[in-house]
DNA sequence: CCGGTGATGCCCT
DNA sequence: GGGCATCACCGGT
């Protein structure tokens, strides 16, 4: 990422959701590069009900509300994991939940990570992509950056190609339109 | 293909 | 002590 790249990034969440779409999450694990297209996202704010930042800081979100192009990583359901890209400006409680990615570079290790599992299951969903990039908690906060996980900023897909929906699995704010993903990918949720 | 449900642990109230 | 930005599996269609 580049400053322009940082910049984008401390825009507003529904701003960069969709522009995140089509750009790389890289993981280097064990010398292998493990490269995930993004291709669903959701923005979640810290006016938005539905976001963890609703209610001000606490020792879970501090993350999110910290510097742009940091990882958020929270923990969900008792065996989950779920990875934000933190956006807006220092200070404001905002990120962008990756929702779905499509394996570009060592899909046999991310198969690997899922214990298995292939196909469209391998990555389309919060906790498959963790699961997938082996991305914990030890991970939140980090830079990205940094290895050993970065992101890639790629152009912007064509407004044709983004669907705008509501976001899943909430039960705050579920009206509001903030779920973003490629209508080219069959890796969506 | 679809909906229901159990698993499971951490954070916040 | 309740609720959760989920997943895998099961059964019925």
């Amino acid at each position: 990422m580049d400053a322009d790249d940082l910049a984008m990034l401390a825009g507003p969440a529904s701003a960069v959701a969709p522009r995140l779409l089509g750009s790389y999450l890289v993981r280097e694990l064990n010398g292998r590069r493990l490269v995930g297209k993004i291709v669903e996202t959701e923005a979640y704010d810290e006016s938005d009900a539905a976001s963890h930042t609703f209610r001000g800081q606490t020792k879970r979100n501090a993350t999110m509300l910290g510097e742009p192009g940091h990882l958020y990583v929270y923990f969900t359901y008792g065996m989950h994991y779920c990875c934000n890209v933190v956006c807006g400006p220092a200070g404001y409680g905002s990120g962008v939940l990756i929702r779905a990615v499509e394996p570009v570079e060592g899909e046999e290790l991310m198969v690997q990570n899922r214990h298995g599992v292939i196909g469209r299951n391998l990555t389309s969903g919060p906790g498959r992509v963790c699961q997938s990039l082996a991305i914990d908690k030890t991970f939140d906060g980090h830079d990205l950056n940094q290895p050993p996980i970065s992101l890639v900023i790629q152009p912007a897909l064509p407004d044709c190609d983004i669907i705008q929906a509501t976001r899943i699995g909430i039960k705050q704010a579920v009206e509001m339109p903030w779920r973003f993903y490629d209508r080219q990918s069959r890796f969506v949720s």
